[in-house]
DNA sequence: TGCAATTCCTACTAAAATGGTAGTATAATA
DNA sequence: TATTATACTACCATTTTAGTAGGAATTGCA
């Protein structure tokens, strides 16, 4: 049951890029990279997970680099945290159809999925706003 | 952020066993695998785990097999599954002295911190009891 | 006493996930 | 055109997962 350093570290960038909301200014993945001591060709990947969910506004080359394409407040850690890691559930069968022919399995569906529920709660109640300042 | 099948299979198993609570009878693993479809030889790997937790009334040889040894309400599924997957903390280093060198990652350290408290108070919300009958 | 059934214990292993690295292409800007 | 940045694809070592295999120890019963 480990978030794993996908989640944490893209969690981590865009708390960054919400810091640099106000000023306007695109941030480079060098900088956040040094900063943070994060690999750059590893934070290359997240990167393009947060990009493809359209969370990131991009500038190429020379002085480019990224910046929050909504307000900080927009941003639901849960939707960060799902493009990063997949849906939060505890078990996979969980919003499947749940062919697994373990009898008593299927009667701790409703735990589980109490679990996955309470799960996503939590992380669709903080934004990246209340991770600045 | 899913829990593997040790955990679940020791939730199912643990649910037969309380099943069979008031019988008084030993459930050997024989029945408990071809019942839930569970391999023999993995069942016996997690059963040590609930074993050393002082889980379990264990009779060896024929007609032996496994009991609980205290009522199904005083099992917590917090416990087991602490037990069968380590703790629940969705990252490594909360609990710990987390030398982790990322800057903002520490900043993270309440939101984490909030999702483990919240986890840990679900599951330990239940008991066996709430799976029988 | 001997056999069958059962748990206990150790070692091994294939497949998948994790956490990266490497190299190149593409784009923007000075 | 040189520099600096992201975009994309392919690769890879390590760890974890989900088992399997084989035998030793224990108990009940004929």
């Amino acid at each position: 049951m480990k978030m794993s350093t996908r989640g944490r570290y893209a969690l981590v960038v865009m708390i960054d890029l919400a810091k640099n909301y106000n000023t306007g200014e695109y941030l480079s993945l060098k900088e956040i990279s040094e900063k943070e001591n994060i690999s750059l060709k590893y934070l290359e990947k997240i990167m393009m997970l947060l990009n493809k969910a359209k969370f990131l506004d991009v500038s190429r080359g020379n002085n480019g680099g990224y910046r929050l394409i909504k307000e900080p407040k927009e941003y639901k850690i849960g939707d960060i945290l799902r493009v990063t890691e997949g849906n939060l559930a505890p078990l996979k069968c969980l919003g499947k159809s749940g062919e697994c022919s373990k009898r008593t399995m299927c009667e701790t569906f409703p735990f589980w999925n109490g679990l996955y529920k309470e799960i996503n709660e939590y992380v669709d109640s903080k934004t990246l706003e209340d991770f600045i300042g």
